[in-house]
DNA sequence: TTGCTAAATGTAATACTATAACATATCAAG
DNA sequence: CTTGATATGTTATAGTATTACATTTAGCAA
């Protein structure tokens, strides 16, 4: 319950264990990491913030990795599916999973005002919106969870 | 906390009932329901179900209320605002408010089988997320909570 | 090795969602 | 009536995502 994303930390280890995590689990799930796949993923990895598709295809261009739309698109696929990426979809834009390899329901601060994102596990069944489901008879399979607002250092600055 | 949409109702009084509260409302808060507004507001509560903003445009239009994106994406505007409709984030869509009036954290269930969609009320500091934005010292301004999944009847339907 | 198959990639075209910009019309004060 | 604010009409464009099909690559069996 964590949310990891607003504190300072060592981005650098942050980034280059979470991507020998994700060797790790697709070595082991025979799932293939390729080059395009794993730079998409370094790139959402670099910053805590949500990235929109395009901005994405931008940088894996820049790399030569690509130029056409579904090269973004196919990467982003792979990286959801496999649970190493979310999509945010009040911003239509993805970001890294922070509590890697975790089966877990993600549900996601984000600041208006500086952009960043931090992820917080829950689980589906709990809380509120497991409680109506039950009380529904509805079967939950996945959750979108997003709280808008202001992260503690964005409230604050006076107006920076 | 009870979860509208699921379950038969006489959906015609449900329509005029919500009809005539928000004539009062917008009477009430010196906003107006102009013709165009309050036919969108009717063609949503026509379905529990959120429909796109080119649906509602292709409605609108075959009334002769309007043919070019901006009037359905302004009715949205105004009918959201005033806290008569939601937009279905992940689903790109649109739908009328359930618990008309209350100021509300709305949670939607959305099956992914029949695309029914039904609103149950939250509120955005209990639950769950509330508990990970005091931890994290983050200020929620809006919340997003969608579930996908099963209504009751599409679980029993074999395959429908 | 060769040939087969499935997965991944390259590329163009298109569909879907949403907003910007500006002209015109309507309406409620004053 | 004049004026300013709100609402509408309309065109163009921006932003997000998928379809479709050709080509390449990787894994595997004969
Ligand atoms: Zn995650
Ligand atoms: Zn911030
Ligand atoms: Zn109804
Ligand atoms: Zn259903």
């Amino acid at each position: 319950m964590t949310a990891f994303g607003f504190q300072p930390h060592d981005h650098t280890d942050c980034i280059r264990t979470t991507l020998a995590q994700a060797d790790a689990y697709c070595a082991e799930h025979k799932l293939k990491l390729t080059p395009i796949r794993r730079r998409a993923l370094e790139i959402l990895l670099a910053e805590h913030r949500a990235l929109g598709a395009y901005d994405l295809l931008a940088v894996l261009a820049k790399d030569g990795l690509g130029t056409a739309p579904p090269v973004a698109y196919r990467a982003l696929d792979f990286l959801t599916s496999a649970g190493f990426a979310h999509k945010i979809e009040g911003l239509n834009a993805y970001i890294a999973c922070a509590h890697f390899g975790a089966d877990h329901s993600p549900a996601f601060l984000i600041c208006t005002s500086c952009k960043s994102v931090a992820e917080a596990e829950t689980t589906a069944t709990q809380g509120r919106l497991g409680e109506a489901a039950r009380a529904a008879g509805f079967a939950i399979s996945r959750t979108v969870v997003e709280a808008l607002g202001l992260c503690p250092q964005c409230q604050e600055a006076p107006c920076a």
